[in-house]
DNA sequence: GGTAATGATAATTTTTTGTTATGGTAAATC
DNA sequence: GATTTACCATAACAAAAAATTATCATTACC
């Protein structure tokens, strides 16, 4: 553990070559710096400077530690300024949430980092149960989860909802029969979105989900819509989602009898309030969902 | 000036997340973790900890410096390994000289390099005054003059001579007036070595350097024997950059009645002992010139 | 060669750091 | 929900570290 006093002194010695100097620099004694420097030498248990008379020269150990104590400076300079400014537009916001609202949110805070470039963004797609561990890890400062926590060192605020949609392909019928004969299309939440759908619209027939053929699974978001505009099966997403898709020509959004909708809350904790920075995103996501 | 003692309790607190087993694992007391985080922050004129009943968050403060806490960590440990060694196979070697004694060092290192990756090779090329100061600077270790230094700073060693060459056009004839007639070549070190060996070989011709119609200059070095090679003059360079060039078979090397030489000398600090790495090119560069 | 300046060191004072003792409060246990 | 335990904060004190003063031996520089 070297000690930054003795090092900083050790420092200006070098750069003034002088003991006096140096003590008047620093406002101590040159006995101090003589002091300093020894303490130096014996802790790392090696010479620092070749003396010979009054003048010196450094020796290798001596050039390694000089390196060692501008590199020091200035990553202390660095932590210094760092730690005043708690910036709205300064820093990096780690963001945890579902796939297909990463796929939604995250062009949007490309716009956002465009306007304030010193702003960036992390943002990781997960599962609920994956964010709500990364937030208590600090792993991320920030989630959005469509389900409630119940976990009291995290904090949870309600920010909307968002639609599911069920996905069939263009033309089609919409009856539990004809939804059995096309199939279902699976991706990373597709079960946990249909069962909500499936239940509320189709009580009287729909039991559990294994009822349901699963024709494919695919677990780029991109691609999940693909099959139904080919006519090979059904799907359910979040409509937030929809956006994204390339393929709205040639799928049906049927419009449901009993609309169903996942609540989305941001997720934080309890303890630990969210820099300035994050406010910006906050009102965003905020938007994002009216 | 961050207190590394300070720093250290702040990390483990971190990672324990537990002031008393913080305080076990450094062999201290709780009191004394309370105080240091206090000290942390009373320092840095922010809250590290965001503390609620027992518990704790980092602050944002918190998490920067844990951040630094973590890289002065590792920067410290590897200062200490590269302190320990100061191994005949690892580190930079940095070596100013001619740039004629550049251009034959130069690939002699590379195939020391190879042998030995993990020493590496700075070689600048100057003239001998400037490897003075670079020396005295400590900007480069080791330099290869050919001059006598008389500089109490410095230390000067022996390793050989150079012989110096006069160098004519194939099948030209060598008296005062030929050469007078062909005119000289000039280049960076020219007239320093024109004017050792003509003063000696021509005692009673040669006045002064200005005598001599200066027919050309390059300071390209690989270019130097050029113009001799196409009849357009003579030079005088020392017989070891002989090698480097590809005209050897358009040129002739006069035979001297008195051979000039130079002497080689590798310059150093006095005061400041070269690594053990530099052994290798010691020995090396004493080979070259026998 | 003499003088002023420089750096090392010992002794002393000052400051900092660490410990003990104690109390308050949150968390765990029953 | 009461009781106990574990945990952290703080004040007072002891120990350690660091800085200064004073002094001496050299050295660098006129």
């Amino acid at each position: 553990m070297v000690n930054q006093n003795f090092l900083r002194t050790f420092r200006v010695l070098v750069q003034t070559g002088n003991f006096t100097r140096t003590a008047e620099q620093l406002h101590m004694t040159q006995s101090g710096v003589s002091q300093h420097i020894k303490k130096l030498e014996t802790q790392l248990g090696q010479l620092l400077l070749n003396r010979y008379g009054k003048r010196f020269e450094l020796t290798s150990a001596g050039e390694l530690l000089f390196d060692f104590a501008i590199k020091q400076l200035t990553a202390e300079s660095e932590l210094l300024t760092s730690l005043e400014m708690d910036k709205p537009h300064v820093g990096q916001c780690k963001i945890a949430c579902s796939g297909p609202m990463a796929m939604q949110l995250y062009p949007e805070l490309l716009n956002l980092q465009v306007c304030t470039p010193t702003l960036t963004f992390s943002l990781e797609a997960a599962p609920n149960e994956t964010i709500i561990e990364l937030i208590k890890n600090n792993q991320f400062d920030l989630g959005i989860v469509t389900q409630q926590v119940n976990d009291h060192a995290l904090m949870q605020q309600w920010v909307g909802t968002d639609d599911l949609c069920l996905i069939v392909p263009k033309g089609e019928q919409v009856n539990w029969s004809s939804l059995m004969n096309l199939g279902f299309i699976n991706h990373p939440s597709g079960h946990h979105y249909a069962y909500q759908l499936l239940e509320k619209n189709y009580p009287d027939e729909f039991v559990a989900m294994n009822q349901l053929p699963e024709r494919s699974y695919v677990n780029q978001l991109a691609q999940i819509l693909l099959p139904i505009s080919q006519g090979l099966g059904f799907t359910v997403i979040p409509k937030s989602t929809l956006d994204v898709y390339p393929y709205l020509n040639k799928i049906r959004v049927v419009t449901l009898d009993k609309p169903v909708a996942e609540d989305v809350y941001l997720v934080s904790k309890k303890h630990k309030p969210l820099p300035a920075r994050y406010q910006l995103v906050k009102t965003l996501i905020e938007q994002l969902w009216q």
